[in-house]
DNA sequence: CCCTGATTCGC
DNA sequence: GCGAATCAGG
């Protein structure tokens, strides 16, 4: 047979098993002849006989437009590190791929968020810029007792 | 991991 | 129109 062609039986019994409740896995076993449960589901919604079962929120996970003419005449570079005309939230000049050695790695909003960034100024001690270095490496403003203690202990 | 149906997209 | 691939759930 020139294998799969809907013919009026097939898609009879396609339909009746499809609302007896067969699933698509058990009418493509039953209909056999290389008919796999994606052609009973292609089939059924073909049909128009998918409404009622299930009710999935449509999605695409695509649907984009393709440029395969587009013409990059100029290329515009990508933006670079710049200075953000926003106030809206604070946030750093570098992000957690981008960041180097040089650049103060203090976070900027919660990380795993989409806008989370890092300070990214320039680095004066350890992993921090100098205004975040001072945050950061500040001497332990109340000096435990117990350390004075043990400074004297001898 | 097995299964279900739903949806999309290249053919 | 077809169905594989992919997706979103159970």
């Amino acid at each position: 047979m020139t294998a799969s062609a809907w013919t009026d039986d097939r898609i009879g019994r396609l339909k009746k098993l499809w609302l007896e409740g067969q699933t698509a896995a058990q009418i493509a076993r039953d209909l056999a002849n290389g008919i796999t449960r994606s052609a009973v589901l292609g089939k059924v919604h073909r049909m128009g006989l998918s409404a009622g079962r299930s009710g999935r929120p449509p999605k695409r996970p695509d649907a984009g437009p393709k440029p395969p003419t587009f013409a990059p005449t100029r290329s515009l570079a990508a933006r670079p590190i710049d200075a953000p005309p926003e106030v809206a939230k604070q946030h750093g000049l570098a992000t957690v791929l981008s960041v180097r050695r040089c650049q103060c790695r203090w976070p900027f909003g919660e990380p795993g968020a989409a806008d989370f960034s890092l300070c990214g100024q320039p680095v004066t001690r350890g992993a921090f810029c100098a205004v975040h270095a001072a945050v950061a490496y500040r001497p332990a403003a109340d000096t435990p007792r117990i350390l004075d203690r043990l400074a004297r202990l001898d």
